[in-house]
Parts: C-alpha cells; structure tokens; sequence
DNA sequence: GGCCTACTGTGTATGGCGTTCATAGTTTTA
DNA sequence: TAAAACTATGAACGCCATACACAGTAGGCC
C-alpha cells in the first residue's frame, strides 16, 4: 500500500495520474483526446490507417506534438486497446453462469464492432483501467461459487481467449478471406472448395472426409453465433463440473 | 473435383504448385529457403528484425530479387506462420482425449518456441499444408466419439485458440512485462504490487479484494503449467460432457 | 548453330513512416 | 519584470516496402 509509487509513464497517464502543477503553457491535448481521435481512424480505415501523423492532423497539431503525451506508437495502440472497452454488462443479480455468458459475448461484440483490436492486443495481463475493470466484474459475478480466486482468474482469461479467438474467426469469415479475394473466396463453402482443391486424401484422409461430407457447405457460413455457442457451452459446461467437485467435495486446506 | 482451378498465387506456391516448364534461368531460390531465412531472423531478433532486405542479404539476393517468390511481405509471414509448424504429434491409438491435450500442448509449445507468431497469426482459419495436417490430425482422433464433423472442427478451433492465448499470456508473463521493465515489472508478484497501486478498492472491488489476498503472489507466477492444464481440463471436460450426452441420446437426424 | 522469348536478379528511385533535436513561443512563479 | 518550466513546431534522419526499367541468362524453335 506504499502510495504512490513510480508507475511506468503511459500507466500514470492511462490512470489520470498526472502531476498536477504546471508551470509553462496549458497542453491543448489530453491522452483521451488523442487516443479518441485514433480509435475514430482505426475504425474507418483500418488500423494501417493509423499514423502518427495522421491523428496528429485530425486533433489538430504537428505530427511531433503527440510525443508529449504518448512516448511511441506502441503506447498509443496500448492506449486504444483499453479505451475501446466500455463498462463491462453489469450483473443484476443473474446466476454466475448466465453472467459468464453475456459478458464474454460481450467482449467479442466489442472486438468485432472493432476489429482492429486484434491486431494490437497482445494478450497479455490487463493493466488499463477499463480491461480491470472487466475483469473485476466476472470475479464478482463468480462470488458465490465456492471457486478459489486463482481459478475465478484462471476462469476469465481462458473466457476472454475464447472471445478473442471466435471474433477473430467471425471476423475472418466476415470480411470472406478479403486478403485472398482475388479467387472469389468468399465464405465457408469456398473454403471448403478451396480445400477439396488442395488436399490429397491420403495425406489428409479424416480431414478430407470431412470436407466431402460437406462440412463447409453450410450456408450460414462460419463462425456463426451457433459456432460461438458451441464453443461457449463447452467451457462454461467444464466450469460448472469444476464448481460441482469443489461444492461436493468441501474444501480442504485454505 | 475439377482438376486444377487457379488459386491465389501465394497458396499455389506454399502447396508446391509451381507450373513445371521455365525458360528463363533456374530461379535461385524458393519459397522455402527465403521463408526459413525469415524464420531465422524472426526467431533471433525477433519480428521487428525481419524485413525485406534483411532476409534477402540473408539468402544472398538483393532486396527486390524477393518479389519474384513472394508478392508481398504479407505473403511472406503467412508463409512463416505455415512453416513453423512440424509434423503433429502421431496418435498411436490412444485415447481421443490424451492426444486432444496433446495436440494443444504441442501447438502451445510450438508458438512459445516461436512467439512472433503470435503477431503474425490472423487466428483465421487455415490455408497452409502444415496447420491443415494438423486439422486432420485432430479430427482423426476424434473418429470414435460421436460427434459429427462440425462439432470436430469446432473443438479443433476452440483448442487451437486457448493454445494461442496461453501461449500469449505466458509468453507475457515470460517476457516480465518487458515493455515496462522501467518499472522492474517482473512477473506475477510484481503484477499485483502494481494492482495494488493502481486499483480503488470501491470501483474495483472483488479484484482488489483478490488482489490483497494474494492471488498474485504465487511465486511460480502466471500462466504457469498448472494454469494452462486447467484452462485444458475445462475444455476438455467439456468435449467429454458432449460426448456422453451424444452417446447416450443416440443419434437423431443425420 | 543462332535467334527469339520468357524469365530471373539488379539498381535506382519514391513515398511514407516513426522518431530525434534544436528552437521558438507561452504561461506561471518569484 | 525576469527567470524558469513547459509546450508546440519544423526540419531532418534513417528505415522500410515496393515499383519500374534494365541487363543478363537459358531453353525452345528455325
């Protein structure tokens, strides 16, 4: 609890900790501005659309004026990974498994309205005020469940995976293989022509089957919300065996 | 089944599907060799190291000779990403689940070897001779237990992000915050420390309380072994759970 | 055998990027 | 009013991916 400790520079400015008096001329930015005006390009161009100089113009400065307030690019990528996550859903008293439900779909609503989030989060820990603040939220929807805290973290991170990865294969799906659309690819029965095209089915022969089973046929494509629930279910059916064990068994040893 | 449709130039080459007769000089190169020469690099410097010229001077071409193998630097990584990954793990009979752990666990390792992966990888769905021999290989072992192919590739999918995630997250853990080390950010205890600053226990209660419980603490610190088994055995009791309402139902409609 | 032609590697050039640095300007403190 | 602390600027640097025109090479064809 030593109060005030020297944090790494972009964490003090993402936590609003600034030292407070200033001597020489009022800044006319603020992170959240800058940060604000980048997330507004990355979502209309994309997240190559961003450069330095290119936020800079849209908040009204010289490209080299940004390096006041954000140190590198980096920083300001981590900057906007956080500040795209608005307040997590809140739990009004649901069932935790109901909750884990909502607000991991949640996440991947975000990631989706937001794509380019994939290409800059590292997923790594959360140390923004915004992920925290998430990750708070699932803990306390896991109050009740007799789960110790290691595993209610443990719990979130396989979750927030989850919803990372699905939004990154709907997204994928979505944009129907835009990298690749000089071949007309684009949904999941082309994938899976594009399979039949390519494999031997000695080399692969189950996987083969499969695409002649006509796996990739279905219309709805890929990645569906069916998909995501299937995967969704499946964790969540293993956290409800885990907290079955844990209320059956008692607790032994701290 | 119709016999050779044009694919996009890049998949035509990491599938070996060179057109056969040349009238110019022998091409220097392939595919191949300037892919591993990236590898190299990236494995040693990192993906920051790797550019163009870099990996040309590597083979012993100029910068420019590259695009006659490659059409872009895009192309290039995604060449990569197929690379890295060697032959799966062989299921030698056992049971579906011990080689699912496996499978995960190899791909995990895999990109740990390997982390620019992680920056490199789209999480879409796969193209590659390598990641695809992987697919098939897990849906072989899951031959036997009753689930249809779309359940199969859905388990695949799913295994295949907590892979990636994991692998990031102890990649982070691994790294100790490196991109904060300013502050000596050094793993999971250090990770709290900074919780513990950083947090107000009214807006951020059940984390500030795990937080001061010690969640953070162990010294093994974060996204060790044990935590990735648990994420694994979550999922995996999940697969199970499917398949014993599966088996049990019996099978209705297709 | 000799020419054509398709193909490969090179050199040069371009435009964009992130970032550094010295400088000029502005506001508060003394 | 003078000094000090801080802010924004503009020019410059080095790096990078990539386009293009050119030169060299080797098989196909007469």
């Amino acid at each position: 609890m030593a109060p005030e400790r020297p944090l790494p520079p972009m964490l003090e400015r993402m936590w609003g900790r600034e030292r407070a008096p200033r001597r020489g001329p009022r800044p006319r930015l603020d992170l959240a501005t800058i940060t604000a005006a980048a997330i507004e390009i990355a979502d209309a161009e994309g997240l190559a659309g961003v450069s330095m100089g290119g936020v800079a113009s849209r908040v009204g400065v010289a490209a080299t004026a940004l390096y006041r307030y954000v140190g590198s690019k980096e920083d300001l990528l981590t900057s906007m990974a956080d500040a795209v996550a608005l307040d997590p859903p809140e739990p009004g008293g649901m069932p935790w498994r109901d909750y884990a439900a909502l607000w991991t779909r949640a996440q991947r609503d975000l990631v989706l309205a937001h794509p380019w989030v994939l290409e800059v989060t590292k997923y790594a820990p959360p140390l923004g005020p915004r992920r925290l603040l998430w990750l708070d939220r699932l803990l306390a929807a896991l109050a009740g469940t007799g789960l110790d805290d290691g595993e209610k973290i443990n719990v979130a991170s396989t979750l927030t995976g989850y919803a990372l990865t699905d939004a990154a294969l709907a997204h994928a799906a979505g944009m129907g293989f835009e990298e690749h659309a000089g071949a007309g690819l684009e949904g999941a029965a082309d994938y899976g022509e594009l399979l039949a095209e390519v494999l031997d089915p000695e080399r692969y022969p189950a996987l083969s089957a499969a695409v002649h089973g006509g796996v990739f046929r279905g219309a709805e494509g890929w990645a569906d919300d069916a998909d995501f629930r299937f995967g969704l279910d499946l964790m969540l059916d293993g956290v409800e065996q885990l907290i079955a064990r844990r209320t059956s068994k008692g607790r032994f040893g701290g």
